[in-house]
DNA sequence: CCAAAAGTGTTATGTCTACACCCATGA
DNA sequence: TCATGGGTGTAGACATAACACTTTTGG
């Protein structure tokens, strides 16, 4: 068959009959810790197909804005977040009968925020809840659509970004202390990591966390006050912990 | 705004008015070595927008194909290659005004091959060349819509693969020496490797590569026959060589 | 004073780098 | 026998993991 190239045919205007029409959607998963384990942000769905499923929130991509914009468009509009910590494209969707209706094409967005407001249903929405990533995992949770296969593939990315990036301190407050940060490790990885062996990997790497001279409450059972952080730059490439080997995966919790 | 879930509004049917429609396509950067040095396919565009311009091949998703399908389908069309060593998909690009005529969202694919067959234009191309990679990468050539950009990332993306997978094997022929695949690694992460530690590193990692038994012919100018050896099973979580650090990076050739 | 959590020191082990040296071939 | 590229050995630098020990708090 010919070479083509991504443009259409038609050397001139805009002739629909050319090619087959899609509806582009944009999907987020959006991760956030709570308790110290990983959480995904769902809806309920108001509305046919899988009215009273479980799902992942996103909506119609506009013409006139960037797939960016759009996912930063949809976080906002579910959360009230106007910047999440992290927002990065993963993956495109697009087996045919994935929607029952019509042919669609999802673009999904990872988002990290650290900490949800008021979690208020949409109008199509008649729900919003913050379910643990285990539940989706182990397939506890039916998801809508091939939403359960979008969730694990972003919690996957989490991973890696994890090891490769400051994903970490996404997932904390502005300022945080060790153990705070750690945990947010533990949890994503399903490995416990030595707290002292992680403080120094952390503080060593130049510039990636910075000491603010103040120090948090110890908790009520006691304790010495831990220091307080903040994020420094985040690196590009390779953060400060990776992922650790045979025996620290083993003796997971 | 209301909070919406990926699918559109309409409890029943489909209506084309209720969403905006986009051509969705296909575009495949495919990547090869030859001479020791990284090259990119293109073909030359026989029609308006950008006429005349190199770009990465691409076309139409069909609504009865998986993006998967649709990325290996372009491959074959333009390369004869079935199936190619890799084939991974790593962005989607949606700008407006990416094409000057409609909207387009467009899937983007890495494929990277052993050897080109034979080069021929389709349909609406008029060429097709491979052509270095650092062409691309300095802003040497200039490519149609946003392909410059796709390329960068493609390439971005195989730094990352070499990494983290069995991508390099990918490259090269069934059988292969060590010279070779080093020089995979030197010409796409722009380092030079010490070969005895390359070796060691390669080898030691069990199953990755699988000694034939067999050695090739030295170069004309002599030296001790290489071994030959094959791809093992592609590793998932860590390949044996790690991006090397300061000293390395900094005498590049 | 005791328990608990944070933070520091120390040591054994493992990995990586650089480079010296040996091997097998063509001319 | 010399030049060339392949393959092995090895010592020092560096990183990691394990865990003992000290610090600072609440009860």
């Amino acid at each position: 068959m010919s070479t083509r190239t991504s443009a259409p045919d038609p050397p001139s205007g805009y002739d629909p009959a050319q090619f087959p029409a899609f509806a582009v959607t944009v999907d987020v998963v959006i991760l956030t810790m709570s308790a110290g384990v990983l959480h995904v942000l769902l809806v309920k769905r108001g509305e046919a197909p899988f009215e009273g499923t479980w799902a992942i929130p996103g909506g119609f991509k506009r013409p006139a804005e960037t797939l960016d914009e759009a996912a930063k468009r949809e976080l906002r509009e579910e959360t009230g977040v106007d910047a999440a910590s992290l927002l990065a494209q993963f993956g495109a969707y697009g087996d045919p009968g994935r929607d029952p209706r019509m042919n669609v094409v999802t673009v999904a967005y990872l988002a990290v925020i650290r900490d949800v407001g008021e979690l208020e249903a949409g109008s199509d929405a008649i729900d919003a809840a913050l379910v643990p990533a285990s539940e989706i995992l182990n397939g506890e949770r039916e998801l809508a659509f091939d939403h359960a296969r979008i969730v694990r593939d972003a919690i996957e990315r989490a991973r890696v970004e994890l090891e490769v990036s400051g994903i970490a301190t996404a997932f904390v407050g502005t300022t945080f202390t060790m153990a705070e940060l750690r945990t947010v490790y533990e949890a994503i990885w399903g490995v416990q990591l030595d707290a002292a062996n992680f403080r120094r990997a952390v503080v060593s790497e130049d510039g990636w966390v910075i000491p603010t001279g103040r120090r948090a409450q110890p908790g009520s059972s006691g304790g010495r006050p831990p220091e307080l952080f903040r994020a420094g730059r985040a690196w590009d490439h390779g953060g400060p912990i990776h992922r650790l080997h045979q025996r620290a995966q083993e003796r997971k919790t």
